[in-house]
DNA sequence: TGTACATCAGTGAACGCGCGTTCACTGATGTAC
DNA sequence: TGTACATCAGTGAACGCGCGTTCACTGATGTAC
């Protein structure tokens, strides 16, 4: 196959980062430049005409899903005509689903990448990207009274009530993924559930 | 060096295990058998002495890890006279503290395996033991009421209650992990502490 | 609009390297007498 | 208790393999005239 044209080449570098969004988060970042590659419908060698390592991918990769979840999270605001409480509600009920389990790959970053990105260094990129859609995720899920009374995230009660909610999410889905195959699995998910939707 | 003598040979591979529980939870279960067998003061030959492939030692090693945590959780009841309120808030500040999260390597393994966990086979012998693990931490960490009420992890509220406390801790953790280096990183520690100590 | 040629996205073999694992070898240990 | 010998924990070179990355090559695309 010789030269493609221009367009087609964009559509296949969109097609390279889509495909590692979802390999990502299904089994980390460690996935090969190989496997990615032929997930994708290229050969390896066309990767590094498109990206200039790996490490820049995972960068990219990250930057790209955290703005998919913060458009989602945006629009699940919207489909509740901007009503905060029904919005949480909705997020909370398909966080902690047996889909969301099971398909890490179309799932929360947030909880898929936590260990890679702890993992990596101090200084890279992602780590940056990462903390602020923590940030943001938190925003998005501080109690009402606390949004009602003009906190933000980091600043009080208020973010603490997004955070902690955060903490108790993304520990139900990992745990829940961890121990799947035991009944706990499902236990670990409507425990949660309970938690944050009784105490509210 | 030649043969050693019975005794030197079981404290080898003693230290072999202990080593590998904390590179394990450290640097996840992907450390080579090379580098393991150097911090442990051998060659990496010497592994298949001992071990029948590195996936043996996985699960070896996830079993002495659950282990000691469950007796480190006995020898916290113990320490504050058998008084759960006092022995669950002992555990929640050093679970919550910034040692703990900068000192994966001697902290909690279903925090720090999770992920490996995860990503491993279903039927895998190291993924039940996890299970368990989970199942007694929980059943450490329920509430004082449903546990005089004689409720048991999984069978009612008051295991919902210990399985709630448990994603909020391992959340926490995990997330505050991977924001090291932002504010944010204090913040959920923070945030999950009041959560878990105001509402009880 | 048609022709001539430079560009460069994609191909696939090859690189150095680290992985898990194997194996011939060493020599102090443990045992049989 | 002392000697002769088999055992086997540990050594270090080597294996096949997959990793990230490089590179000479291909040939349709894009451009200059």
């Amino acid at each position: 196959m010789g030269r493609v044209s221009q367009a087609q080449a964009e559509e296949n570098r969109r097609r390279v980062v889509d495909t590692a969004s979802r390999l990502f988060r299904e089994q980390g970042t460690h996935v090969s430049v190989a496997d990615l590659m032929k997930a994708a419908g290229l050969t390896h060698g066309a990767f590094y005409k498109q990206f200039a390592s790996k490490e820049a991918l995972v960068d990219e990769v990250t930057a790209h899903v955290f703005d998919e979840i913060a458009r989602g999270n945006a629009a699940g605001l919207e489909r509740h005509d901007g009503q905060r409480d029904a919005a949480q509600r909705a997020l909370i009920d398909a966080y902690l689903s047996v889909e969301h389990r099971d398909n890490a790959a179309d799932g929360c970053p947030v909880a898929a990448l936590a260990i890679d990105i702890a993992r990596g260094p101090e200084g890279r990129e992602a780590r940056r990207t990462y903390a602020e859609g923590v940030a943001d995720f938190a925003a998005f899920l501080a109690p009402a009274e606390a949004v009602a009374g003009g906190e933000s995230v980091g600043s009080g009660e208020g973010g603490e009530g997004g955070l902690a909610r955060l903490c108790t999410l993304v520990g139900a889905l990992v745990l829940s993924r961890a121990t799947q195959g035991s009944p706990l699995s499902e236990e670990i998910l409507a425990a949660a559930h309970a938690a944050l939707t009784e105490a509210g």
